[in-house]
DNA sequence: ATTATATATAGATACATATCTATATAGGAG
DNA sequence: CTCCTATATAGATATGTATCTATATATAAT
């Protein structure tokens, strides 16, 4: 299965913030500029370009500029791997780590 | 939907930690004591205890003493709330926050 | 009772991060 | 060219956290 914990560990840590869960359901209907997601928040402007780097650099975001303007929207593919990898994690597989006979086993 | 995203940034935070996404991959195959999940991990039993009780608080795994021995086990109700959560997050549902009129017009 | 064992707690340290103010960058308008 | 605007970066501060060692708690065995 491939179970990259520390990988993953990354993405779900950018998803650990209030703010930026607010920002991904804000992106979930379609791509936003800056200064639209900022019109959701109470903090300045400095922190909310802080936000999309951190959602950026894991991959759940990617943005396209044009003139001035920044132009942000999911990244559905990364979304979906990133529950997939979830769902695998609390499920009872054959791949489970458990079933590793050299680490433990399991009684 | 109720989208609570603080309430939900925490249950993520807890597994926010590499060594947490073992911890929950270990016990997707079944309760397991504290001395076998240990032996997974190169850190001190402290550090393991540390670990475990921040999933405990989140919800997201339950347990139970016998003795002298603690046992683990994934609470799947809350770890199956949490991703549809997530599934619910990043889908353009009628409920996304961005449908809300007397935030943002999304433009 | 005494001793051994499984787990939890306390306190310390080192590192990460959410936020702010101030400033830089860079594109558009006149 | 000069000014305005949208966004990014730098640096500071305050708070959170992963880990360790040392110790406490609580149960079992002798």
């Amino acid at each position: 299965m491939g179970l990259k914990y520390d990988d993953n560990a990354k993405i779900i840590k950018a998803l650990s913030d209030g703010n930026r869960l607010k920002i991904m359901d804000i992106l979930s209907c379609g791509e936003k500029c800056a200064c639209d997601i900022l019109e959701h928040f109470e903090f300045t402007q400095p922190t909310l370009s802080h936000h999309m780097k951190v959602l950026m650099e894991c991959g759940l975001v990617k943005s396209r500029k044009d003139g001035l303007w920044s132009y942000y929207s999911l990244n559905n593919s990364n979304c979906n791997k990133l529950i997939l990898f979830l769902m695998n994690l609390i499920t009872d597989t054959d791949e489970c780590i458990c079933k590793d006979k050299y680490k433990s086993e399991c009684k």
